[in-house]
DNA sequence: ATTGGGGCCCGTCAATCGGA
DNA sequence: TCCGATTGACGGGCCCCAAT
């Protein structure tokens, strides 16, 4: 894959950019022209007060190597190439080339740095949503289907708390929020009742987020309920194409970690307000809730509908995961400043004793 | 007040890779 | 081989700011 794929290997506080920058040169994690020379540096941690490094060794530490070096003596096992480069084979720099030749990933490279280099890096959290999930349920209209162009929410609380066995489901009256960007589907909150009468619909807002809360945590797991994103493509100008009028995809995660989408039968006004809509759990849909992948399909409308779902379908998923590579590579790029940060102090102190350390030769040498 | 540029974010498409 | 995950590239919209 293009990009990334070399850019990684700079973080480990190279030694050898030419042995690490080309590492297709070489064709493995090991360099070819390796001479059998092997040198141990040690890093030394030494008594110079209100140094936070001292590392006595002539190659370039990393960041682990710094911390590990202010309170014990580290080893660093490196081999000499044919051109006088030293090259640091440890076993963990050997692994990771292997794993980042493989495929460079943002959230691997970065997990992969902070648990073994920086254990102040935070690591990407993986899934925090579908974990933050687990006492809530989310539903999101896209704000593009809302026609009216006006940011509404739903932010009352309800406190009546729903039936156990029953799903609750949020809402409240709009409230005016201030004006978000182009893409911001105004995320709101709200609580209501949730009732499994078919006739009981809740009116929301296009555009919106609604949250719906479970009383304990036991009821969503034993529902299979996490999570739920709810699509609406039925009278959007963008996607009116995509899927037919009045239908919305509702996904949900499963107490597993599978997901699963259902339709949901849904009207929206031309003021963007869905007029209906029913949520329930995926062991008692009712009729006119269908699963995603219907049987039995033989016209060419039913054929069309169902691609232009599955096209959503897809499209829904690419927009989340490309989210979610922003968010990667964001705190990748994070992580890399940081590093920068550390390298700039680290070389910085190790100028100032080499400094200090010429002059005490010299003083030295002039005395004797 | 208008305008143009830069930055940021988003959605979408396409390519690639790894696992089943 | 297929499918899902990942990510670069592209285009578009919004916001901010400086210049006019």
């Amino acid at each position: 894959m293009p990009g990334f794929g070399g850019k990684q290997l700079e973080m480990d506080g190279s030694i050898d950019d030419k042995s690490e920058d080309s590492p297709s040169s070489s064709g493995s994690s090991q360099p070819q022209n390796l001479s059998t020379v092997v040198h141990t540096i040690t890093a030394v941690p030494t008594a110079i007060p209100n140094q936070p490094v001292q590392v006595q060794s002539v190659i370039q530490p990393t960041q682990q190597s710094v911390i590990q070096a202010a309170g014990q003596i580290q080893t660093v096992q490196v081999e000499e190439d044919g051109e006088g480069h030293l090259v640091r084979t440890d076993p963990d720099i050997e692994k990771r080339r292997e794993i980042l030749s493989r495929r460079p990933s943002y959230r691997k490279i970065l997990n992969e740095l902070s648990s073994a280099e920086a254990p102040g890096i935070a690591k990407i959290e993986e899934d925090k949503e579908e974990e933050a999930a687990i006492t809530s349920i989310q539903t999101t209209i896209p704000s593009y289907v809302q026609t009216s162009g006006q940011y509404g929410g739903y932010c009352i609380k309800e406190p009546t708390e729903p039936p156990s066995h029953q799903l609750p489901i949020i809402y409240g009256p709009p409230v005016p929020l201030p004006p978000a960007r182009m893409q911001d589907s105004s995320k709101v909150r709200g609580i209501g009742d949730a009732s499994q009468d078919s006739s009981s619909y809740k009116k929301v807002t296009a555009g919106q987020t609604i949250q719906i809360a479970a009383a304990n945590q036991n009821e969503l797991t034993t529902q299979g309920l996490q999570t739920i994103t709810m699509t609406n493509a039925g009278q959007g100008a963008v996607t009116a194409a995509a899927m037919p009028a009045g239908t919305t995809i509702v996904q949900y995660t499963q107490g597993d970690g599978s997901q699963q989408f259902v339709t949901v039968p849904v009207s929206i006004s031309p003021a963007g307000e869905v007029q209906a809509y029913q949520i329930r759990a995926p062991s008692s849909l009712p009729a006119g809730v269908v699963m995603a992948t219907p049987t039995g399909i033989t016209s060419p409308q039913q054929l069309a509908e169902e691609s232009a779902r599955k096209r959503e379908l897809r499209l829904m998923k690419n927009r989340e995961a490309a989210r979610e590579c922003r968010r990667r590579k964001k705190e990748y790029v994070k992580c890399l400043e940081t590093r920068v940060a550390v390298l700039e102090q680290q070389n910085k102190t190790l100028i100032e004793e080499l400094k200090s350390l010429k002059e005490l030769y010299c003083h030295k040498a002039e005395t004797e």
